[in-house]
DNA sequence: CTGGGGAGGGGGCCC
DNA sequence: GGGGCCCCCTCCCCA
């Protein structure tokens, strides 16, 4: 039918069109996460192009794609091949590339790709005797092409550029030998005969961003990367810092265009592998993943991963650091400004490191092991190197809005990068500091733990650590973020049985249903009114709070309720539950402490309703619950 | 038109 | 990292 059309340029103009949106990211429909980059792209297009690629956007918005089987760099390159029918404008000698992305379009089953790299490597009378190629100048594709491969923020700018190798990159062996060079279906068949991909869906994701938490047939051993967060080394920002500077560098062998930079190809420059081959080992942290490399290693290198460390590893081992643990990692040379106590607490933005302009991970990561001088192999294009932190922006402004947030955060953290100790002032020690005897330095708020009052000072930085990958808001916890990304996504994975109404959350499941159930749990005490939501009685409780001139008005239950909010307050507890202990709180009025603890809420209440102390602790008192005590009166009176 | 309730959704943050 | 809860905003409906 096509071949019949009576306008010829018809489907080049509609691929022209498509290509456009997708470059403007218009009705894209669909999110393509490989390695640490985010693609998108329309699923029709990818379902109309690949078998594979169909079989997973059917069922998600967000897919994953495993790097060890096409790196980000290779995926543009396919992405775009899908988009323009043009495979770029490599160089006619770089069929390295060509075999890596033959390689890459066979796991994706896209088999006029498969075929036009196949024919540029006979061409080049490369296809069938390269098995041992050590490519020399083909190193990681994800370095090489980083800026032909931005994440999702800039691949608004995708029209198909040269593709350059940069000099010294670590070699990267392609086995492009005609049987073991693309992952034929059988291969993939192979995987699943090992259990490392779900039968749902073919060599299914190793890695990669969940953020549909029930999405179904995924593995359940599968990673969770966070993909800002690999993008994003941590910038670990300790008292015993040097104090921060930077330091402007240039790199002649660089050229910029507009709006990216390229490494400049240099075929004849050395291979530099910054690690030997054992490191190699140490890499990853998931049995699952080394398993399948070594898997895929019968068919297909992976990308170059001497000098990579996943950044979860990167996690993990600081954890067992944290923990006065070893690790393979930790004996590696580290790069000294790197080392964090915090490492998970410490990550930069995107916004202060520029990140589109340096997106790639192993750039990134490779600081934590590799050399501290500036290297523009290191570098690449982010020429503009933070000394403390060794991280690179492309531009001088980037710099200086890190290194201000690295002050900031210094002014912040100086007192609270401390290790958190528990409050133990014994003199004044009362309940809440027993229960919870982890205080913040910036404010009065305590913890149970070291880990949620690490997390609550979070909230004290001006640089919220985690940013949405798509929108760039920032979140102080990682969960939050990602459950952001749920929204930007439409992913509802929580389903009603009885409507089929989805939800982002479970906890608004649970609300919905009560709907279904006709329960009403949460009832004024005022008025008796109850309600299927609490923010509905909270809601409903500003009526009775809240005079018709909108000041604070009293009755006894109206305090009564403000106490038991008091209460939950300080000490971290439900008001459901502080409101149990009031009731309860008669029974404990021998102990003098017992009424020295009530003392707050009689406070509370005399400012919260401009009553004197003496009334608001008759008013306390007058509760049945504590039956009018006398002591408390007494000790309320005599502030 | 207005006030109040029901409910969807997002962010903050503690556990 | 995920769950749960709180708070807020908003929209819709209804009396």
């Amino acid at each position: 039918m096509l071949d019949a059309m009576e306008v010829p340029s018809h489907s080049r103009q509609l691929l022209l069109q498509l290509n456009s949106q997708r470059t403007k990211g218009f009705l894209c429909d669909v999110i393509i996460v490989v390695q640490n980059a985010l693609f998108r792209a329309h699923k029709n297009i990818l379902a109309a192009s690949s078998v594979y690629l169909k079989s997973l956007v059917v069922h998600d918005n967000l897919i994953n794609l495993d790097h060890e089987m096409v790196s980000p760099s290779i995926f543009r390159l396919i992405l775009d091949f899908i988009y323009t029918g043009r495979l770029g404008d490599a160089e006619p000698t770089s069929e390295q590339l060509f075999g890596a992305v033959l390689a890459a379009a066979s796991y994706l089953q896209i088999a006029d790709l498969v075929s036009l790299c196949k024919k540029k490597l006979k061409r080049n009378g490369k296809y069938c005797h390269v098995r041992t190629a050590g490519y020399p100048g083909y190193g990681s594709l994800g370095r090489g092409l980083r800026a032909t491969t931005p994440v999702i923020q800039s691949c608004f700018n995708s029209t198909p550029r040269p593709v350059d190798i940069p000099p010294g990159e670590p070699v990267n062996p392609i086995n492009t030998h005609c049987g073991e060079l693309y992952a034929s279906v059988s291969q993939g068949n192979q995987l699943h005969q090992h259990g490392l991909c779900p039968p749902e869906r073919h060599c299914s994701p190793l890695c990669g961003l969940d953020l549909s938490k029930k999405s179904p047939n995924r593995p359940s051993n599968q990673l969770h990367l966070d993909t800002t967060e690999s993008r994003e080394p941590s910038i670990p920002i300790r008292p015993d810092s040097p104090p921060v500077s930077a330091s402007v560098l240039t790199n002649s062998s660089s050229y910029k265009d507009q709006n990216h930079s390229y490494p400049k190809l240099d075929n004849n420059s050395t291979p530099q592998a910054p690690h030997p081959e054992p490191f190699r080992n140490s890499v990853s942290n998931s049995h699952l993943r080394t398993e399948s490399r070594d898997l895929m290693f019968d068919w297909m290198k992976p990308e170059p991963i001497g000098n990579y460390v996943d950044e979860s590893d990167r996690e993990k081992d600081l954890d067992r650091e944290e923990k006065g643990e070893s690790s393979p990692l930790s004996q590696q040379p580290r790069y000294p400004s790197i080392e964090s106590n915090e490492p998970d607490d410490d990550k930069s933005t995107s916004e202060e490191t520029g990140s589109s302009g340096d997106p790639s991970p192993s750039s990134n990561l490779e600081r934590y092991h590799c050399n501290h001088l500036y290297d523009p192999e290191t570098y690449g294009d982010n020429l503009y190197v933070c000394i403390p932190c060794g991280k690179g922006f492309p531009s001088s402004e980037q710099l200086n809005a890190h290194v201000e947030a690295h002050n900031e955060e210094e002014l912040y953290h100086k007192d609270s990068m401390e290790p958190p100790m528990p409050f133990l002032d014994k003199t004044s020690q009362s309940l809440g500091d027993i229960i919870r005897p982890y205080r913040c330095s910036s404010c009065e708020k305590s913890y149970k733990d070291p880990a949620t009052l690490r997390q609550h000072e979070k909230t004290h930085w001006l640089t919220r650590p985690y940013p949405c990958s798509i929108c760039g808001k920032k979140f102080t916890q990682r969960g939050t973020m990602t459950r952001h990304m749920r929204s930007h996504l439409g992913l509802k994975p929580f389903a009603c049985d009885a409507c089929g109404m989805r939800f982002t959350r479970q906890y608004r499941l649970t609300e919905h249903m009560r709907i279904h159930s006709g329960e009403k749990p949460y009832e004024c005490q005022v008025c008796g009114g109850k309600f299927a939501q609490q923010r509905n009685l909270i809601s409903h409780m500003k009526m009775h709070t809240t005079g018709p001139d909108g000041k604070p008005k009293l009755d006894f239950s109206d305090s009564v309720y403000a106490m038991a909010k008091f209460t939950a307050d300080h000490l971290g507890l439900k008001q459901e539950k502080a409101a149990e202990i009031l009731s309860q709180t008669s029974h404990f009025l021998n102990d003098p402490k017992t009424i020295e603890s009530l003392y707050p809420l009689a406070k509370f209440t005399a400012e919260q309703f401009g009553l004197t102390q003496e009334k608001a602790a008759e008013v306390l008192t007058q509760s049945q619950h504590l039956g009018g005590d006398s002591r408390i009166i007494e000790r309320f009176s005599s502030p």
